[in-house]
This record gives C-alpha cells, structure tokens and sequence, in this order.
DNA sequence: CTCAATTATTTTAAGCTTAAAATATCTCTC
DNA sequence: GAGAGATATTTTAAGCTTAAAATAATTGAG
C-alpha cells in the first residue's frame, strides 16, 4: 500500500493509513499545548508578581478570591469545587490563612460536619490590594487583545470547556445509578 | 463631586470614578478565568487517565513528551526551558526517571557542567503506547470544536501568548530575549 | 427506629514546585 | 592566564497537590 509514494510532508502515507482506523488528532494536540502554554506563561507571572509585591501565594490569593465573592461564606466543599482542587488540599491552605489572620473558619449552621470559611476584616482589606494590583496585571497581560479578540475567545473556550465537561461526564461512571442500562 | 448620584447597579460611581484613572479590566479578569478553568479541567483528567491506565503522573509523561521529539537528547537547561518549569524541578524528575529506568543521563561532551538526558528503550517505548492514549483523550476532548474553531482559537491563542510575553519582558529587567523561539 | 449508603472533612504518604543559595564549570577580557 | 561574570546544575526549605484511607455526621429506605 504506497509503498512507493514519497513522503509529501506532514500528511505522510503513515499518518493517511494511520487515520484509517483511528483518527489523527495533530490539530487538537497543537491547540492543546498552546492552551497550556498561554495559561502557564501567565500563572507563572502572576505568582511571581504576588510573591514579590504581597508576600502571597497563587493558590491562597485565589481561595481569598472566592471568598470575597461570597459574603455568607462558603465551606470547605464548596471551596473544593469551586476551585476545583482535592479537599485535603483546602483543609491544609484554610489552616494556613486560618494561621495568617486572613480568614476565619466556624462550624456551620445545622450540619455539624462542616465549617464555614470567611475572610476576616484583614483578609478583605488585604485581599482588595491585591485584587486591585492583580486586575492590572492580567489587563497589561491580555492588552494585545481587542474586544473583538476577547469575546470569540471567551466564545470559543466556553465550547471547549462544554466539550471537556462532556467527555469527563463520559469516563465518569457518573453516580449513584446501579442499573443504568444504557450509558 | 456626584454625591447625590443614587446607586445605579453594576457600574457605580465608584467604578466610574476608579476608570478615569485607572481601567477596568472586568473583560479581560473573564477570559482569564474562563482560560484557567478549561485548562485545569482537561489537565486533571489527563493527569487522573495517565495515573489510571499507566501508573504514570502528568510531569514525568510531559518530560519524555520532551526528549521524544529531541533524538540527539536534552539537557536539563534545555527540559527546564522547554517545559517551564525551575531547574530544581527538573532535577528531581529526571532523578525519579531514571531510577524507573525509562532515561539515562550522561555527561555533555564539551560542557562538563551539563548532563545530556535520553530516552530509553524501555522510555521510549512506554511513552509510545501512552502518547497514543493520550492523543485519543485530548481529541476526545476538543470534540465539540471544529476545525475552523480550532484554527481560530489557535491564532487567538497564540495573539495572547505574544501579549504575555511582552508584558513578561517589560518586568523582567534582565533577559537576552532567548524565548521567541520555540521549535 | 436502624443500618447502609452518602457526604464533609481530615489525615497520610508520595510526589511536585518554587525561590534562593550553593557548587562547579565555562568564557571572555585584559 | 587570571579573575570577573555568566551559565548549568544541585541543594534546601517551604509550601502545594493529589489519591486514598480514615473519621464523623447525615440521609434515606425499610
């Protein structure tokens, strides 16, 4: 089979035969590492720029971030969900901003298994600085882009994310349906 | 100055106010997170199917992902650069590699500060079956995309990254400009 | 009510990650 | 060819992160 083709570039006889079966999906790992890359060149900054203005971590700036936005407190799942992070991993940054003076953490209202997390005063105060300084950053970040740029941007990376959310749905045996007879 | 300007929803006269010397940078805040959000949700599934099917954690596949495309082998100045990530990180990768047996490091000739770093046979076959795994997974999770979506996002993307990385060196005082290349 | 399943959180062990300091080698200039 | 500065890597300390197991409280079915 075309054994005597030569190779014509990037579509080789290999990748065509290989497509026969399978599919070849060069596109989406480009687009993917490019995603990574954008979102590592700028976590990276912001970190560095946190570290060195406030004296603050990435992940902690980002648990007051949340907080802020919710002023009847969330618990420590909620916090887990929201940023998407295992809940040992909040237990252990809750105690330290616990430790710090930024937030305060109480048992919730009628379900003794959880407690509800805050910002203390000084965690607001100190979250709003810095919230402030950091807005400008991902401003200046993303100042090579026009509104046109940022709105099919955020149109198109909401679809990629519904897509992602799809295919997890689908590897997820999904929960509690013993007898769920068509997948 | 506006002191009887009642309330009027979202864009107060306090957010007036703040844009005539500053600006606002509520779009541009979305798509940070909206970016951050899909990145995290397609790196934490590769990350848990990697763990899954091959015993394997995302960093030490992202490594040999590397030294898979650089036949003549990597040092780790080069790994460091490539996969951004610190020195000392790849340090201790390379180190937990090698003991698996998947690379070898041995002296650079003509630099005895360096080390070249290679995939073995054992590596370089292991990292086969999973890139082929793995290539399956993020086409499964661009699904919903098609091709012009990709293209699109591609060249946004790759807008954004440029846009980073100027913002990047007005920073950083000290750089020789290395990074615009990228292979 | 009672017990099994679910949910919320913590603990543990292993590994990842960074920044900064330390070591070693190299390069360039005089 | 010596010494200053640059580059490559390792070490260290602290913190982040996950998966999995453990603990504790809640819910729901019978």
């Amino acid at each position: 089979m075309g054994e005597t083709m030569p190779d014509t570039g990037p579509m080789t006889v290999d990748a065509e035969t290989r497509m026969q079966g399978g599919e070849d999906h060069r596109a989406e790992l480009r687009l993917w590492l490019r995603l990574l890359t954008c979102t590592t060149l700028i976590e990276s900054q912001i970190r560095s720029r946190l570290r060195a203005r406030f004296d603050v971590t990435l992940p902690r700036f980002d648990l007051m971030a949340q907080l802020e936005k919710a002023p009847e407190g969330m618990t420590l799942g909620d916090l887990s969900r929201r940023m998407m992070v295992s809940a040992g991993n909040v237990t252990g940054l809750v105690e330290r901003l616990v430790q710090d003076g930024l937030v305060d953490r109480r048992p919730a209202p009628g379900d003794r298994r959880s407690a509800l997390v805050n910002l203390t005063d000084k965690g607001r105060k100190a979250f709003e600085e810095m919230a402030h300084d950091h807005g400008d950053w991902i401003g200046e970040m993303f100042d090579g882009l026009d509104e046109a740029d940022i709105d099919t941007l955020m149109r198109l990376l909401g679809k990629a994310k519904t897509s992602a959310r799809a295919a997890q749905a689908r590897v997820l045996p999904t929960s509690t349906d013993k007898d769920d007879a068509h997948g």
